[in-house]
DNA sequence: TTGATCTGCAAAAACGATTTAGCATCTGAT
DNA sequence: ATCAGATGCTAAATCGTTTTTGCAGATCAA
């Protein structure tokens, strides 16, 4: 699909610097990559590390003759304060440049080290809702910065991880511990978490939507479907339908199974369930258009993600039904935008800001002690009644 | 905002584990917040470096009396297979608890080296509005996976790495180069911009939507204010508006240009200029609302941005105006639900995930060679024309 | 010629962790 | 009483880098 596109791409090298800069730095970065890393040791050097793997200082050293120090010292510019000759500088860089190297970070960072750094990591499958992952983001972020963790001060870094879903399990540093100092997991899937299960990960970690015993977790409150549910009918509305993904996630299948219930023990008569290929909007309206056609009346409507609200909304009104005085919608929340929806979108659930928070809460009292405690936080519903529901005019 | 809503919160521990696990590394990450690190030598332990800052197996090591290699022993679960005896065990363990004891990770990960890696930086400011990362996250992790890149076979992480407005300077290890090896750089000021044009940045480095000499770049083509002028034009409208954020970002800046300059070009009158606070949808909505109660009559509008349109929308129809009889709308495609608007949104922009491809791949580019190359790359405009302009009803 | 100063680089000491090799001491068997 | 093995730990090497110290040789002044 891009491919197409970049043949339209103009390509134009950037114009010469207009400020005086270290312009030779550029030559630093690179990668002659006919150099396949042989060389024979020059003078009498130390005892000849074959250079397996990735270029280091020492490869270089070997490859330019020179020690390790000098190379260190012109790869990081400091050649004329540390009196490196011209000539020498040039045989630095061009074995630097025909090795490939690149500098190793934990290196760098553990040798000028000043402040200590903790490493959070956001830990996500790569098939999820990503948006998520922003508020995460920002919350620890947010808490860091607000001081929520007096150990590192300020000093801190966030990493996200991805995986395939269902082979966490596959992520390096999850089980060794040394790549973060503590996580937070996202859109594990059922396998995901039998292995988490049975395993323990030797550092903080927080659960997002998934309990499992010996973990923190943050969850929404269970009765989500079941208040979506009543709305509706408090609303007046009889003929209810739930529109969902499949397959069901450990979250959708719990705001299912809530709505049905309550829907039933309310009523008396089941809802309608109506099954979309995946959550995304052109799935609910494929899925919702369908529905329509095939006869069924209804005049309540709970859909279990915003994004499938959206694609119903479309749906519903091509199909001539206004809402809401023909069809109450309920959505959960989960867009930012569904105050814009029109009409705007009612909604029950917990607000991504306020899991986030929460979780970064709970990693950060991990992090900084208060024992093997690891709680389970139940992040409260928030309902917000809008048009869409016939409540009321906001 | 959230403090009330934590008194809501149930908080419970969680069950006992169900499965085998090592409860006791619960204990590990724990802080005794008196202690205060000091202790004295026991036995003849080494030169005694006295316990400035964090804790390490050092300060463990001298606090317990062990040697580190104990420390280290306990702190990983290896006392069994290294035979540490069971109080020791537990003077190493408390210990650590008193200390606070958070491993370094760069050390961890250069000891434990094995696959040596890669690291990657998006930064962004906080600010910003940051849909726009996952795209980059998304495209970084894609194109890295792909083997884009093999000089790293698939080890490298990805860190987000964020700065106040303007104070992108400040930004621990953007200078030194010791915490990542290449970054892609976002959402920058003006005074960030100054910054890099007068610093070069001892790493690989692509800007987005900045074109500043001596660094790689992907921007929007520039045409998609003119673009944008010429669709609404094309359908017949003559009383032509644009709104937008204030302040004016680069980017936004060169829209509205494009869009007034051509305009005026081919109507012979200035379009109408609608300043919105912020980039929001209720801002945009505020301003759109404000602008039609002092009675121009426009039948022609471009948003800088689909959040403004969003706004823009229901300020119109509360109006009284149809979309696109009345109103024809244009947007810039950066919202992914744009055809789910309604109607849906007509635009004209380079897609979010266009930019965050090149970026990656100029990156990735840089790392891995091709010299001091340093290309500036356009993205072309996608032009999506939906109902909001009244072309077609897709 | 003789110091004194400058040049250009090598050697070594960190940074904080893990792992391997090895040294005592104790236990039990002969 | 002695030896083999087990037990419990310490010391040292190592990861890749930066920085400090210092040592030769060249240059200069007297």
């Amino acid at each position: 699909m891009l491919r197409s596109l970049r043949r339209f791409l103009k390509i134009a090298n950037s114009n010469p610097p207009a400020v005086e800069r270290r312009a030779d730095l550029a030559s630093t970065i690179f990668s002659g990559n006919g150099a396949d890393g042989t060389f024979e040791p020059v003078g009498k050097t130390k005892p000849t590390k074959k250079p397996r793997g990735r270029a280091t200082v020492r490869g270089i050293a070997a490859s330019a003759g020179v020690s390790i120090g000098a190379v260190s010292s012109v790869l990081n510019n400091r050649h004329v304060e540390r009196r490196i000759a011209p000539e020498t500088v040039e045989k630095i860089r061009a074995a630097a440049a025909g090795l490939g190297y690149l500098p190793n970070i934990s290196a760098k960072r553990l040798r000028s080290g000043g402040k200590n750094n903790v490493v959070l990591a956001l830990v996500t499958s790569f098939e999820a809702p990503i948006p998520l992952v922003n508020h995460f983001i920002i919350a620890l972020r947010s808490a860091m910065a607000a001081g929520k963790f007096p150990h590192a001060e300020g000093a801190f870094s966030v990493m996200i991880e991805m995986f395939p879903a269902g082979r966490l399990h596959e992520l390096p540093g999850l089980l060794s511990g040394d790549h973060f100092n503590a996580a937070i997991l996202l859109n594990t899937t059922a396998e995901d978490d039998a292995f988490l299960n049975r395993s323990a990960l030797p550092y903080p970690v927080v659960l997002v939507n998934r309990l499992i015993a010996g973990y923190a977790a943050v969850v929404e409150a269970p009765e989500t479907g079941s208040r979506a549910a009543e709305i509706l009918i408090r609303a007046k509305r009889r003929r209810l339908a739930v529109i969902h993904g499949s397959p069901l996630t450990q979250t959708t299948r719990a705001r299912v199974n809530g709505f049905m219930h309550r829907g039933a023990e309310l009523l008396g008569q089941p809802a309608h369930e109506i099954k979309s290929a995946t959550l995304s909007e052109s799935a609910g309206y494929d899925a919702m258009r369908a529905f329509l056609r095939r006869g069924p009346e209804i005049d309540g409507l709970y859909a279990v993600s915003d994004a499938l609200a959206l694609g119903a909304y479309r749906a519903l009104k091509e199909h001539g039904l206004k809402i809401p005085q023909d069809v109450a919608v309920v959505g959960v929340g989960d867009y930012e935008i569904s105050p814009f929806f029109d009409p705007p979108l009612t909604s029950v659930g917990v607000s991504h800001q306020a899991l986030a928070e929460e979780a970064s809460r709970l990693l950060l009292l991990q992090l900084g002690g208060v024992g093997a405690a690891r709680p389970t936080v139940t992040v409260p519903l928030a309902e917000t009644l809008r048009a869409s529901s016939g409540h009321r005019l906001s």
